[in-house]
RNA sequence: GGCCGAGUGGCGGAAUGGCAGACGCUGGGGAUUUAAAAUCCCCUGUCCUUAACGGACGUGCGGGUUCGAGUCCCGCCUCGGCUACCA
């Protein structure tokens, strides 16, 4: 085998690899020989759905990069626990038994076993015997146990954990009511609990859609007509959380943008809530002397509307009042009179997806209630409107409207000719200019000072805002109040493939719930998918599937009572809210995972995924472990320490030039897209075809890429999202049957930073590959049939030289890897290639000190080289080699030399010289002191080891 | 609209405030070869200039700080991602 040929040596080293467990992990860090203080680095990939079209290159990029930590962190003495599973519920499997009546099971099966095979193929190091699936019967019964967790929880607030159902103390007069209430109380209590919630029913997909899956009112995929509907849903308290959820991040080692992400997502807003007295107008004053001999009701009550605000010093400024068109308070607000505009909004509103009524496009909707509201603060009457652009799920589902400060209340307010009132005057410091403000042209959102507010006329924002809450909780109006842009979880779906919940729900004499919901013990799971579930595409109504279950399923008889199990399933973020759990300890029958195992390897210390999951699977896997450490399951607060996001890898530039009819080229300025997406020639809307151009075809000229031919004709180049309409993905399969894995893997890396988005280039594979070939060349001789090394590979000791860039590169490839900078460690070691491969004698110690560093990045490759260099068994676990300062200094060095800042010269100088001994050495320079003739110095640097700038005058 | 990120050769990209363009691709030239593949060597930011040399300009735009700015500060522009009436 004289030449490198990575299909032989892939397969071999795969196979050796397996065969002796290498990269199996201890069960304990400390299990590990030589390894008594238990070093461990847990480096996790976000597992993959196996859809049926198989890996994409966008995987490998990350299961590169952490495979990479992985070998490195070995060499360095570290356990490493590198897991790889399935997050296999979906969507996708069940479409596919609708249309062919195969068992979700079987396809996800199949589809399983696909992409192992393909990640088998990339030589990645991961412990294959922890593999779990979130769809194996043994993985979810641990799901549903911590569903059950969840259920028998309630978060106290002052404790600020969650404990268990059976501490919430209960009022005494919700005692008084009897075991009912009681019972109802602890089920408003639960993390877990149950809502009507409209769902997005899809009669044509036979299916309920996620929020995202509907797009403009249709479904996503297809297109078909999608309806809101209510229906029974489970909710998980998230909310609870918010705070730690937010305050939590701090000591995370996740990017800033990530973070802000998250933040931005739960959205804490501080403000106040306000009550607006509703009640017969000669009652007003009694209303507020009662409020006022009592503390801010926990409910407004029949009397009053509750607003929040996040401007309470906006009061005086408050010219009317919104609702949202669900607000419960609707239809007693409506005068008569109003009744039939009113019914008729709210009939329209409730068509509306949740999406159209965010359409920013759209002018503002709304009407008159008939009703009128009082200022708590000046006794105004202002009216009180309902509008779709209040949201009934925010703050009290009502706003005070404020449109002099508000962009949306000015929108609204200049719409329908209601009163705008400034009470806040910009400042010096504002941003907007102040004669707009005064010609009541914009809102002024800013802070400012106050005016039109009685006696708080002068105050600063900030000032005022605290002076009026206090004020207003005094008075038993308003008090001060968080509010979060985070939802509760919507953690049930009307699917079959999914987990079915742990839970039964209890029947009446006629066989109907009567609203009793009893858990599963844990003895009694796992609770399995039942079979014979017929897959029917022509589902008529959102009713979950498992509604057709078996009757022996569906029913349970316990204690004399009849029981249905609940048929919803849980959403696919379920699975993958815990894995990294189950990953330490797989097979334990007992419990999700041992204690002491989970204590040992936690947290996990590097998490590389897509930036697609940057804020829903991060903060509900942050949820769920943040539950199991309240229960002291877990022993820590946060499941992942250091989190990266690769970036999207795009297809390759593609070049469109565009031409007209007759077949003459038009300029891609000269084209617009009319109404239709179709392209058009400006000047007179006529047709325009789109042609692909080959690169050679293309050059550029200024900012923009032009016909070669014809520079006058502007043409766009653009690499776009691989998409199989579009036509440019990239098969991993076919990159590893033509260049081998590690060139894919090597190449992946090289692209450029694992954060970066960046086009694929089918030519730098090509690139890395000839690397490799290099790299073969330099150890394995090129004689025909040969194994044995290149000649030039001898038993000799380095010379300065050699040594010096050996040093130099271990040094570098070591601090790359250790900021993940993979790029820039394979440039180093394409110079060190460059560089042996031009030496006539390769010291045979320094060609494997260099496999070493080749070999997390090209681990097949390295230990082919690495056995031909006289080692018996894998590399793996050899020691990460060591680099000496020493070896990389060099007797001399270059130093430039400007004038002015402009680099004039350089000079060769000892490397330890001095500041003096520089100066004198860089005047002495010949060019210098041409220039310097007849200037005066006025200034010199000298930068000792680095440069030299003499500053000069005349 | 808000938040985040990015603008450097023909392309991907490199550069603790100190020699801009490492490394790779592409393109060009040469060596080797009967020829090709493979391999090896040289050149490859723009402009001016030379026999050789040499010089000017150059990191999206405009300012600023500094002896010195791709890098720091202020103001813009463009592109990408996320988010979207959250009171």
């Amino acid at each position: 085998m004289s030449r490198y040929n990575p299909s032989v040596i892939e397969a071999k080293w795969r196979k050796y690899w397996e065969e002796h467990k290498t990269f199996a992990a201890p069960r304990l860090p400390s299990d590990m020989p030589n390894n008594p203080e238990g070093k461990k680095a847990y480096v996790l990939d976000m597992f993959p759905y196996p859809s049926a079209q198989g890996l994409h290159v966008g995987h490998p990029e990350g299961y590169t990069a952490t495979d990479i930590f992985c070998r490195f962190m070995r060499m360095n003495g570290y356990a490493v626990m590198h897991p790889m599973g399935w997050d296999a519920f979906g969507l996708p499997a069940e479409q596919h038994a609708k249309k062919t009546g195969i068992h979700p099971r079987i396809t996800t099966e199949k589809n399983i076993a696909n992409f192992r095979r393909q990640l088998h193929a990339l030589g990645f190091s991961y412990d294959w015997d922890r593999e779990v699936a979130t769809t194996d019967v043994d993985y979810f019964r641990w799901t549903q146990r911590i569903f059950l967790i969840l259920f028998n929880a309630w978060y106290d607030k002052d404790q600020k954990k969650a404990r268990h159902i059976d501490e919430l103390p209960i009022p005494d007069d919700v005692r008084a009511e009897g075991d009912d209430a009681v019972r109802r109380y602890l089920d408003d209590h639960r993390l877990a609990y149950q809502i009507e919630a409209p769902v997005n029913w899809c009669p044509e997909l036979g299916t309920v859609l996620a929020n995202e899956e509907v797009v403009g009112g249709v479904s996503e995929r297809g297109g078909f007509p999608v309806v809101r509907m209510p229906l029974r849903q489970w909710m998980l308290r998230i909310t609870a959380y918010a705070d730690r959820l937010e305050e939590d991040l701090a000591d995370l080692d996740w990017s800033d943008s990530v973070k802000a992400l998250q933040r931005n997502w739960i959205g804490r807003s501080v403000g106040a809530e306000v009550d607006f007295y509703i009640g017969p107008q000669e009652k007003f004053e009694d209303w507020k002397t009662a409020r006022a001999n009592a503390t801010f009701p926990r409910k407004s009550g029949d009397n009053a509307l509750r607003v929040f605000t996040t401007r309470p010093d906006t009061l005086y400024g408050a010219s009317y009042m919104v609702m949202a068109p669900e607000h419960p308070y609707v239809e007693r607000l409506t005068t008569a009179e109003q009744k039939n505009v009113v019914e008729e909004y709210r009939r329209q509103a409730s068509f509306k997806s949740d999406l159209d009524r965010t359409d920013l496009a759209k002018e503002k909707t709304g009407v008159f209630t008939g009703s009128y509201a009082m200022n708590p603060v000046n006794g105004a009457k202002i009216p009180i409107w309902i509008a779709d652009y209040v949201l009934a799920s925010y703050g009290s589902g009502a706003i005070m409207a404020v449109p002099a400060h508000d962009t949306r209340d000015f929108e609204f307010a200049t719409l329908f000719n209601l009163p705008i009132k400034q009470v806040v005057a910009p400042t010096k410091e504002s941003n907007a200019s102040s004669e707009e403000v005064a010609l009541m042209k914009t809102a002024f959102t800013e802070k400012g000072v106050a005016v039109n507010s009685g006696e708080f006329d002068g105050m600063a924002t900030e000032d005022f805002k605290a002076l009026i809450t206090e004020r207003l909780e005094k008075a038993g109006l308003g008090r001060k109040t968080v509010n979060y842009k985070l939802r509760d979880w919507l953690f049930s779906r009307q699917h079959f493939w999914g987990e079915p919940f742990p839970l039964l729900r209890e029947l009446d004499e006629e066989g109907k719930p009567n609203g009793v919901v009893i858990p599963l013990e844990p003895s009694e799971l796992p609770l399995d998918l039942p079979q014979g579930v017929a897959f029917d595409a022509t589902k008529h109504s959102p009713e979950p599937p498992l509604e057709n279950a078996p009757e022996e399923w569906l029913y349970v008889e316990r204690n004399g009572k009849k029981y249905k199990r609940e048929t919803n399933t849980m959403p696919q973020w379920a699975g993958s809210c815990w894995y990294y759990l189950r990953y330490l300890d797989p097979k334990n029958q007992d419990n999700f995972v041992d204690p002491e195992i989970e204590k040992a390897w936690s947290p996990v210390d590097l998490y590389v995924g897509g930036a697609e999951h940057a804020v829903l699977h991060l903060l509900y896997a942050r949820f769920w472990h943040k539950v199991l450490y309240d229960f002291g399951l877990v022993s820590r607060p946060e499941p992942f320490q250091r989190l990266v996001n690769q970036g999207m890898i795009l297809g390759e530039m593609e070049f469109t030039g565009f031409q007209s009819e007759d077949g003459a080229w038009i300029s891609a300025a000269d084209v617009d897209v009319d109404k239709q997406g179709k392209a058009v020639r400006k000047s007179d809307g006529a047709p325009v075809n789109s042609v692909k151009l080959a690169q050679k075809d293309v050059g550029k000229s200024g900012e923009n890429y032009t016909l070669a031919e014809e520079p006058t004709i502007i043409v766009l180049g653009k690499s776009e999202k691989m998409s199989k309409s579009r036509g440019n993905v990239i098969n991993p399969d076919d990159v590893v049957a033509q260049y081998g894995a590690d060139s894919l893997r090597l190449y992946e890396m090289f692209m450029g930073p694992l954060e970066a988005v960046k086009p694929w280039n089918q030519d730098g594979v090509n690139g890395v590959r000839n690397f490799l070939d290099r790299v073969w060349r330099m150890i394995i001789s090129q004689e025909f049939e040969s194994d044995a090394l290149n000649d030039a590979v001898q038993d000799v000791e380095p010379n300065e030289e050699q040594n010096r860039i050996l040093h130099k590169t271990i040094k570098a490839v070591t601090e790359d890897i250790r900021n993940l900078s993979y790029n820039t460690a394979i440039a180093r070691m394409m110079e060190f290639a460059n560089f042996f491969s031009r030496e006539s004698i390769r010291p045979k110690s320094t060609m494997k000190t260099f496999v070493l560093l080749l070999s997390p990045f090209a681990p097949h490759i390295a230990e082919e080289l690495w056995s031909m260099l006289g080692a018996n068994q894998t590399l793996a676990y050899e020691p990460w080699p060591k680099w000496s300062e020493d070896a990389i200094k060099e007797s001399t060095i270059t130093i430039p030399v400007q004038i002015n800042g402009k680099l004039r010269a350089r000079v060769e100088v000892p490397a330890d010289a001095d500041a003096q001994t520089i100066e004198d050495a860089a005047l002495a320079e010949k060019k210098i002191a041409e220039l310097l003739d007849g200037k005066t110095i006025v200034k010199k640097i000298v930068a000792p080891g680095k440069m030299v700038n003499f500053v000069v005058k005349g």
